[in-house]
DNA sequence: CCGATTTATCCATTATTTGGCACAATCATA
DNA sequence: TATGATTGTGCCAAATAATGGATAAATCGG
């Protein structure tokens, strides 16, 4: 291979680099000489024929070309593991590392506790979580499993329902001695509702009794987040009603920071999906991560075994 | 670098070597030894540890797994070369390849004689034409421009309008003279259409008269294709009528083999755009062929600028 | 303005890659 | 069926490239 080419290894090095900001100390990760790391630049940098990386004693810092070239690099060192991994299937050790996206608030009160716990017992799978609530082109992100709530658009990605997601309509005490407690679903037009900003429909609730009769109510309110966390914030603050995945709010309800009301009443459950990508689906590591995933899921108090045709 | 590890060197070699199923062609081609390429695709496969070609002294095939890992190789080899080119920009020689994709029927009647003249001027670069008339995801399939008729749905995709591409109804004199010359639309309505299956709404034709008013007439028949070419080859088998774009059917005009009907009304014109890639718009080659190809196309006949927005 | 820290350069050493050649396997043809 | 031409593989000495430690140069904070 001729001496300015461009290699994985040295694309490898750059990415690490660009990360850290600094050579030294990547060359100490990597294994390898310092000035190994300086030579392997160059020699991208001559093969792209532009500065990726401008370099002070003080400071690496990624140039404008160098920070997209990043971008691409990280891709494509994803789609060299990827590649191997869909050939390779089961049969290779469960080892590497998973990428998964879960919605924010979920991710942050449960997916992220699992995940220590199949580190735990799995210590040689490496874990990339990303927690947003965006819906994410698998495939493009180089993304493995991914958790959404709700209905899906996705086509052409496996799924995997986990179950449905209990809701109820929640708030403070404080709150609910302030403003009254509501007795009837009519009596919600009163108070303060907490709504999602990325959630469709938050307008109107859809109550229904225990017969069955349905309750169209309107819900509004001055406060609009897009974030479950911080729905959960403005609950416990007392700033209003919401109705709340139960996941989101069993730990607050327990321990008397909130309140159920309207008991007698239900709101519709929410679907709770895995999407595959289903290249990724053979590959050791993922199938570990999703059974597991699957498995614990279902222990989660509101999660509620769905109909669902396996 | 490991000895098996995975390498872009190797990786080329094995692409090459699926290509042309034969390992000294491969190794003439690449100017190296038939020994190194034997080694090469040894270590790739030691790396991937699958397997990738069946090897006999007479032919090499992939296996399985090895077309799929040609097909995601493929992929990281074009990425490499796109993430250079982004940050080159155009500033590069007009060097490389060009990957075009096209509708089919104009592709083998325009595009390719176009391609052609370009290299004429370029020798340099490399031209890749793709001809079909799917809808392809230009980012992911490599492709730095799209020439599409009709209308787009493609978001994110920068657009370049070439024009609109008129259309006529014709048919052969034979087919005419055996079922006659229609002169009002209405006369059609005991015709032969040729339709294509992959244009919406091909089950009526919206005439205009010259004056201005507007016909709908039903437009039946018994025969439906696919391809702009085969209805190309019913119009002169005499098959039927047909509403196609001028430039499909411009030389058969001049020759007599067909003829047009109901010249007084005209048939809503088709909107005919390049697509490009944004990220790729800045490369050298690409604007040179973008600039090539919209300046040529404008003189094809029945192309009309369009009322546009530049 | 100095000192500490970090990157670049140089060069002898080490490791790897290379390709020619002989050999084995395969297929077409007589 | 025998034979020859073609093609992939294994082996080895030679060539090539990669490596990292020591040194020099540069930078920035105090």
């Amino acid at each position: 291979m001729d001496k300015s080419d461009i290699t994985f290894e040295r694309m490898r090095t750059f990415v690490r680099v660009a990360e850290r900001g600094n050579l030294s100390s990547v060359a100490g990760e990597l294994g390898i000489g310092q000035s190994t790391v300086t030579r392997h630049l160059q020699e991208l940098e001559e093969a792209v024929g532009v500065p990726l990386l401008s370099r002070t004693t003080r400071r690496v810092t990624l140039t404008d070309e160098g920070s997209r070239y990043y971008a691409n690099s990280i891709q494509i060192l994803r789609l060299v593991e990827q590649a191997s991994d869909e050939v390779r299937g089961a049969l290779g050790a469960p080892t590497g590392t998973v990428r998964i996206s879960c919605t924010a608030a979920f991710g942050v009160l449960h997916t992220s506790r699992l995940l220590f716990a199949f580190q735990e017992r799995y210590p040689d799978i490496g874990i990339d979580l990303s927690l947003t609530d965006e819906r994410v082109d698998l495939v493009r992100e180089g993304v493995d499993i991914a958790l959404r709530l709700g209905p899906l658009t996705d086509s052409s990605l496996r799924l995997r329902a986990l179950g449905l997601s209990r809701r109820l309509l929640v708030a403070s005490p404080d709150y609910l001695a302030v403003r009254g407690r509501p007795v009837v679903p009519s009596d919600l037009s009163g108070h303060e509702g907490i709504r999602m900003s990325n959630v469709a429909g938050s307008e109107t609730l859809a109550l229904q009794a225990a017969g069955g009769e349905r309750h169209m109510v309107p819900f509004a309110g001055r406060l609009r987040v897009d974030h479950g966390l911080a729905a959960r914030a403005a609950l416990v603050a007392g700033r209003g009603i919401a109705p709340a995945h139960r996941w989101l709010v069993d730990d607050l309800l327990a321990a008397g920071q909130l309140e159920t009301i309207l008991d007698d009443y239900s709101l519709p459950s929410v679907a709770l999906n895995m999407l595959i990508v289903p290249e990724r689906a053979g590959v050791a590591r993922v199938r570990l991560l999703l059974d597991f995933l699957a498995e614990q899921i279902a222990g989660i108090p509101g999660i509620e075994k769905s109909i669902s045709r396996r």
